[in-house]
DNA sequence: ACAACTAAGGACAGCGCTATCCTAGCCACA
DNA sequence: TGTGGCTAGGATAGCGCTGTCCTTAGTTGT
């Protein structure tokens, strides 16, 4: 070799022969010393030491394109959430990037709008990329989808739900119990006529709704009449309308339990300007505790998902199961918290 | 030929070889067919149309690793903003993803968090992939960053803020004029004691300080003790502390422009609590037009800012780019609007 | 009718990396 | 001392596609 820090290609990139050639190795050590295959077995310490010396000194960068047709594996992990516009989400895709990304791994994002044949077709298009990983929000999908996931062999975690069938990796808590919980404070706080608010009904909020149906049975408070479901986008206007038709039609009700945080402050802002008092007149609480609810007026009682955790948790199982590592367990129920302030 | 359907590959992948062989021609002709290269001419109708033909019947899909081995040039567009918590970026990054998809470009998403020492980590990281396309938000960045830009031949289109310098291209609006025109319009209602409120000091936060500063100046009402500016992230829970204090040191404030609607949402909040009549006592302007402004109250004066149109055509442009086609204009301002609600 | 030109399609090589097989050297055991 | 098993490192051969020539056929002009 004439000068270790001379590049071979024309293209000027510095590529692996490069370092195998500056650490006087072959390019396959040099390709195993980087990657550490084999735990701390497989290549020599010393080699292993020059090679990263060597990678450092020319400031080699692998390629990804060419480790992904090599290994017909790329870095990415492919993420498939409903919404960015709902911050929830956010949170949980923010943390899993923070996770993902100091190994090596880049997400790509895929927004399915609530739909599962839009789902569907980003999973087809996505899956030309052979991603490493992939992350999907809930269990609600197309039976294509499922195949397609299924045959792909991609290693895959659902998110914000938790199921018990075998196989199935997930991080998540209960919407039915978080749901039941909150109506059981409305109820603990003397309220007998407790409204369900909805939009957006996803299978999230329909977990939710059979949570309040759960507790309201039991405590013999249950009216069919007293929930009302609309099938619009999630959003404060949207609430306001609500809460006002909802007052208009059962101006008996006592409590209103939002699905969702964002209808919720909508109610609040319509309450504000319709002059009825909460909670007084009427208690309102939400759900998922998003930003700006504990600046509502009167501050909303809510329950706070624990979507960072979620995300994280989530994040660090597929990364186990990408490396082939064993999980501990394939279910994570990483539970939720009442919070509880001026509005209920 | 024997079997036009068998595939060839161990891998029980459908290749570009598949469908030539199925079609009849060589593997070059039906990777040219079906990218259409050199426009309509180049490979006859026919041929196309039965390479064509074969890609779908085998239903092929290429691989964007090979391609990008091959060509040295991902699919990918990467796409930097500060941060996904502010629905403003949201909207915008949903706006490009929509005309990106279609052309067969896939977004990777990096947030910066407002740092430009983190933004030049993702662009390091990301220059690997061989980006097709690169959009980014504003003009403030490290030297090293414009450097990776500009020596990897990347095409790049900034957005939100505009630009005269040749070779630069950008779509936005004038930062100062918006900042400006909402203070004149407070002027208009003859508000005198202005105040400047701003949180998150990024380059387009002062570049509506200077547009509030200008008009002032201009009217001969510029005070710089009525400026207030906190370097914190921006919130809610901030703008109503911001406004607190604003009122308790600078009492005879008649008006307050609000650098970013959370701030402002924020703010409006917090006078509500606080019992200080919106607008008699202060009117209350915003910037940005975010999601629940229209719902606060009083709703939200504030400035629209048209983030999807930016998107859209931020992506087209791009998309010229990329293709090497002329772009009409390297500079795009596509303008803002005032939106005139009942807090000023 | 022949040379010079044009353009459609093909052969070839290689993008940068890794999976797979293989070799050489080592130790342990009989 | 011989043989089997084991391991570190290397040689080889692609992964699936596209850039760059090059061939061949068709066309035009004189």
């Amino acid at each position: 070799m004439s000068d270790g820090l001379k590049r071979s290609r024309a293209s000027g990139r510095v590529t692996l022969g490069d370092v195998a050639q500056a650490a006087g190795v072959s390019p396959i050590t040099a390709s195993r010393a980087l990657r550490g295959v084999g735990g701390e077995r497989g290549v020599a310490a010393d080699l292993v030491a020059r090679v990263r010396d060597a990678a450092a000194r020319l400031a080699y960068v692998p390629d990804p394109a060419a480790r992904a047709l090599a290994s017909s594996r790329s870095s990415h992990v492919v993420v498939l959430i409903p919404l960015l516009t709902n911050t929830l989400f956010v949170d949980l895709l923010e943390a899993v990037q923070r996770t993902l990304a100091p190994a090596g791994y880049q997400t790509m994002i895929g927004v399915t709008h609530y739909s599962a044949a839009e789902e569907e077709q980003l999973l087809q298009s996505y899956m030309a990329h052979r991603p490493a990983g992939l992350l999907v929000t809930g269990f609600d999908r197309t039976e294509a989808s499922k195949k397609i996931i299924a045959s792909s062999g991609v290693p895959c975690v659902h998110v914000m739900e938790t199921s018990d069938q075998v196989g199935v990796y997930c991080v998540g808590f209960s919407q039915i119990d978080a749901g039941a919980a909150i109506t059981a404070h409305l109820l603990a706080q003397g309220r007998r006529r407790i409204a369900f608010v909805a939009a957006q009904l996803d299978p999230r909020v329909m977990q939710r709704l059979e949570g309040y149906r759960r507790c309201l049975s039991a405590a013999g408070r249950f009216d069919a009449n007293l929930e009302l479901l609309d099938s619009g986008n999630s959003s404060m206007a949207l609430g306001g309308q609500l809460l006002e038709r909802l007052l208009a039609t059962r101006p008996d009700v006592d409590a209103v339990f939002f699905c969702n945080d964002d209808l919720a402050q909508g109610g609040l802002m319509a309450a504000l300007r319709l002059g009825v008092a909460v909670p007084s007149r009427v208690a309102v609480a939400g759900f998922n505790d998003l930003t700006g609810s504990d600046q509502m007026l009167p501050p909303l009682t809510t329950i706070r998902t624990p979507r960072v955790e979620i995300g994280e948790q989530a994040a660090k199982m597929l990364l186990r199961l990408m490396r082939k590592e064993a999980v501990p367990q394939s279910s994570l129920d990483v539970g939720y918290e009442l919070v509880v302030r001026g509005s209920a």
